[in-house]
Order: structure tokens, then C-alpha cells, then sequence
DNA sequence: CTGAAAGCGCTTACAG
DNA sequence: CTGAAAGCGCTTACAG
């Protein structure tokens, strides 16, 4: 490991003057830094981040905080993110919460993070009020990303979640659907997440926008991946009641409905029309309507407010309705 | 902030003892050992990862490496992996390669890996052989995943991929197909980097042990994602080839497949039989049948390896057959 | 624009 | 079992 004193000696400089030009410092004549570049890149000179980071006081990571890196929206933020990240030189510390309550409090109310990252990303992040706290003691820039809730002090990036439930349902609408259900997404407001608040909204403001009235026997809780799509689709076929349309809540759940009603000899579109919201990778495999979010995007843009000191704020990206085969007019009205 | 010093201070001891007595080294004497714990407690300490760094000669963190965390294999294996080390009190350095050659060639031949990380983990690396030297260079402990290649000094973990192939085809041709194609994968053996080829070879084996002979014509490479499994479809039926029965190597080019399938017209299983390697999470709900492999287990005995030093060699993970509704006899044979 | 020196907060021989 | 002191390899006021 050749280190910066080689480098110093090399180019007849002091280590001072090596750290101000390696690292790009104004205060550096052009031909001193063309001297200490040219000897450390013969060197193969390259600084010690941990030193770098005891000196400096900045650990040159950002911290990553996803729910699930399975699933397609986190993954999809993730990988636009990590590209961004790596390009700006910083590090990626990945925290995956795997729906573990714990792994959420300890990385939120221990030091963990202070000390590890320059800043924090919270992905899709559910708080509660004892976690606002926490999340501010940190005393880290960070970024929210899906996440209806601002954390005081840092900026958004997001989409409209009732504009984006309110286009799905009116396509159904439009198409002459006035049964419709809902599957999946934690609607309780205990935690401030507003995202699946916010689909419910859309959701019943679509309908009350048709003149439709809302059926409590029509909305489904449920984790918003496959099994809690097919689990909750399973239930709403197990209370018997009409309908001739599913909303759900995300694409995965969508996929988990398409199951269950293949499982119980109902076809799509012709016996049940589905939309979701997403536009999963899978979406086109499985000719699924959906309104399409921008996820890379999210990622990318997240990564230029944190570090953009400038940038503040809220951050709303547009989506989009993309019609597939899942969905057409309703064979049959069963009217309730 | 407190320091070291502070604690010190605090239980009445140096901070050579804090140090040792929060690691958890052997030559501290119980009641000293309570004392500092409740010290740090009572104050809120933890240690300065940079400076515990600088100090050690230990980063803490462990590279992960992956070529596309949007996809299912590796999402499932980094999410395995990411809770054992974090369990192990590592940090989680994520490196999403996004396909791009330059990406890979930073990462291997610059001593970046070498200062961040305690040890590497690579899914699914392909390389080249001066790749090899390189990774050797780093100097550090690694384990490969899922890469035929073994990397000298490095335990691997991965299944057998010839063998998971020919179950596969022995499925299909156990149905009763004949004209078998075989999509995506470059089976160039210019990587060392043996799924692919092995996959093949587990194709073609099959076909040799039931006594057909393989028609190249029925081959066609392509990326392992959606868009390759649709344009390798497209492929395979702008030629004109007679076939009853699509192999794809993994299943997400087997949901490209079936996209294309859908948009010529044809039905699955009716009109063409279909199956993939995986056991992807969507399988179900699309009815695809596959021969699973346990990717997560695959993410928990990497970092198992990679912590245990005296484990060595190959890990090999069992993989079964589970059969969906995209496979049946064929309607009628069509020999080419 | 450049350098000498202190300091970042730990860990680790070394000595006892 | 414990402590004093050196050292890990940088960065940053401070002085010039």
C-alpha cells in the first residue's frame, strides 16, 4: 500500500498539498497538481478511506433504507440510486428492513447510522411519531423517497398516490365497472405513511366522483406483494360478494389477484377486469393494466436533492395510465 | 458525541480497557468488563467506526456484487445475504454492476474493493482471465455465488446447472415434446462463467439421452431478463422452425417468452409447453413451471462461508422440479 | 500557493 | 488483568 507520504516525497510536495490536489482543492498551482497527480497514478496511489474519514469527518457513504429489496419498486429505486451514488464517489450502505419492526427501530434509534453514513435515503419508510425524534437526532441530511410524509428538514421525491389511484379507477369507471374492489395496503393512518392512505382516497374518490357509493364489503387489507394479493383476493371471493373489477393497490398485489382468480376458474379480463399501479417489469408479461410510476427516476432524483444543498422540498413525479389486456367492459353488471 | 475517553473516565479504567472490554476480548476481568458496559451504556457510546477502522485495519464491511439488483435471483440473494451480515455486525457495500463493462472493470482492477471492504462477494461474476489476477490482488477473503468458475482460494456456493436443465427438459420431454428450443444465455465460454454453458449442456444431454438429435436452429441466445426472452421468442418464430416446447434459462426470459407467445397468437400450454429455471416469485402467478433453486439459502450460506474461515470448497444447493400449468403433451408434433 | 504540526478516535504491541 | 504510549493515514486550521 503505498500511502500519502510516498506520494508527497515523489513529487518533492508536502502531504498537505497531496490531499488538496487529489482531491480537486482550489488552492493548488496547476503545475503542482499535474506533478502530484502524475506521481500518484505511477504509484498507484489511492487515499484510505478510513483515514480519509477520521481526518475529514465525513464517512463518504449514504445510507439505503428499503423495506424490501425483493420487491420491484425498491430494487428499481435502488439500483437508479446506487448508480447515482457511485458516481458522486460515495458508498453504499444497504439496509434492507425485511419487515422486521426490529431492524427498523435499531437502525433508527441507535447511533448506527450517524456514524456510518453522510446521509440517509428512506425508502417507502413507515414513522411513527417516536421515530420523527429519531430520525433528527441523527443530525444527517436525508431524503425521503415514496414516503407521503415529509420528515422535517429534508426533501421528497414521490409521486401523486390519490391522482395515480384515481386514474386507474377511472379507466374501470369508464368502462362501465361500478363494482369495483380494493386489495391490500395497510390503510390504518397509525403510521405516518400516507402512500396507501392516499390510494384509498383515489380509490373512493373515483367512485363518489361517478356517483357511485362506496361498499365497505368490497375493500380488502393486505401486504402488498403476491401472497397478500392472492390472500386478500381469496378473501373477497370467500364473502360473496359481487363484483366485476379489482383495484389494486400495487402490481404485485395485482399478480398475487391474477392468481387467486385463476385458482378459482375466473378469467381475466372476460369474468373480473384488474388494474394495478406500478408497471412492474412483469406488467407487459402478463397483459396487466396499470398506472406506470417513474421508480428510476425516484431513485435518481432522490440522490440529486440529497446532494444538492440547494434543493429542497417536495419533488412530485407525473404518472400514467398504460392499458393492457386485464381490463374491459364488464361481461355482466352484478349490481349487489 | 462521547468518546472512548469519556467512558474511560466514566468507569475509572484506561481506554485500552474500554476498548477491549466492548469487543468483548478475553483478558478483562468480569467486574471491570460490567463496569465499562454500564459506562457506555449509561453514556450512549459506541465506538467510531472510522476511527475503530483506521485503528484496526478492519473496515467492517463486506462488498456485495451483484450485475442487476432488479432481478430476481440476486434481489433474493442480496436480501438473504444483507440480514446474515448485518447479523454478524458487517456493514453491507452494495455494487449493482447495471450490465455495464466499465462498472465491472472499476470494481476489479482498481484498489477501491481493497480499502472498503473485509471481504467480497460476487453473484453471478462473470470473468475473464485477467479478471482472475486481479481479484487475487485485493488480497482479501471473497466467496462466489452462483458462477461455475471457482475463484482460486474463494468457497463457492451455487447449484448444479446441468443438472437443473436436464430436469427441465426431461419434464418436457417426458410430455412428450420433441422439437425442443432453448432460449437466452450466451454460451460463449469466453467468460469463465460456466451457468450458461452448463445449462446448455444439461439441454443438450437431455435431448442426446432421450435419443433426439439437437437442432441448432432451435437455439437462439439472449439477455436472462424480459426483453430477452421476448426478442429470443421472436426470434425463434421469424425462423420458421417447427416447436412445441420452449426451454428458458432462466424464468424471467420464460416471461418474455410468454409475453411473445401472447402477442403471436399462441397459447401456453395449448399451442407451445414452457419452462424456466428459478422458481421466480411470479412463477405462481403466471403458472409457470420450473425447477426451483433456493436463492436466498444460496445469499445465507455465502455469508456462512465467507465468515467461517475454515470453510472451503464448493457449497452445492438442491434444486426440484415443480411443475405449473405451462407445460403439457404437445397438441400434435410437428417434426421439422 | 504551500508546509509543519496537531488532531481525528480508536487499537495494539509492549511492559508490568 | 491493566495502562501508557505509539501509531493507523489522512485533513485542516494556522502561519507564512
Amino acid at each position: 500500500m503505498t500511502r500519502i507520504d510516498d506520494v508527497a516525497r515523489a513529487a518533492g510536495v508536502s502531504t498537505a498539498t497531496v490531499s488538496r490536489a487529489l482531491r480537486g482543492l482550489p488552492m493548488v498551482s496547476e503545475t503542482t497538481r499535474r506533478r502530484v497527480l502524475e506521481a500518484a497514478t505511477r504509484l498507484g496511489y489511492s487515499a484510505s478511506p478510513s483515514a480519509s474519514r477520521l481526518a475529514g469527518g465525513r464517512t463518504g457513504g449514504v445510507a439505503v433504507v428499503v423495506p424490501r429489496i425483493t420487491r420491484w419498486f425498491f430494487s428499481t429505486v435502488v439500483e437508479a440510486a446506487e448508480q447515482s451514488l457511485h458516481e458522486a464517489g460515495y458508498d453504499v450502505l444497504l439496509f434492507n428492513l425485511g419487515g422486521s419492526e426490529q431492524a427498523r427501530l435499531k437502525l433508527l434509534h441507535t447511533g448506527a447510522l450517524r456514524q456510518r453514513a453522510d446521509a440517509v435515503m428512506l425508502i417507502s419508510m413507515p414513522l411513527l411519531a417516536e421515530d420523527f425524534a429519531a430520525v433528527s437526532q441523527l443530525e444527517l441530511p436525508g431524503v425521503t423517497v415514496s414516503s407521503g410524509t415529509a420528515v422535517p428538514g429534508w426533501p421528497s421525491v414521490r409521486i401523486d398516490d390519490v391522482g395515480a389511484a384515481r386514474k386507474a379507477m377511472e379507466h374501470l369507471i369508464g368502462l362501465g365497472h361500478t363494482r369495483i374492489a380494493r386489495i391490500c395496503g395497510e390503510s390504518s393512518d397509525e403510521l405516518a405513511f400516507t402512500t396507501h392512505v392516499d390510494r384509498r382516497r383515489g380509490y373512493l374518490e373515483a367512485l363518489l366522483h361517478a356517483g357511485i357509493t362506496p361498499d365497505p364489503a368490497l375493500e380488502v387489507e393486505g401486504s402488498l406483494d403476491l401472497a397478500g394479493g392472492a390472500a386478500a383476493t381469496g378473501e373477497l371471493l370467500a364473502r360473496g360478494v359481487a363484483f366485476t373489477a379489482i383495484f389494486a393497490t400495487c402490481d404485485e398485489a395485482a399478480m398475487g389477484a391474477l392468481t387467486a382468480l385463476r385458482r378459482h376458474g375466473l378469467r381475466v379480463p372476460e369474468d373480473v377486469s384488474l388494474a394495478g399501479i406500478d408497471d412492474h417489469d412483469l406488467a407487459p408479461a402478463i397483459g396487466l393494466t396499470t398506472v406506470a410510476q417513474p421508480a428510476a427516476e425516484q431513485g435518481r432524483r432522490a440522490v440529486q436533492t440529497l446532494l444538492s444543498p440547494d434543493a429542497q422540498g417536495d419533488v412530485l413525479l407525473p404518472t400514467h395510465l398504460t392499458v393492457r389486456e386485464s381490463t374491459a367492459a364488464p361481461a355482466r353488471t352484478l349490481d349487489g
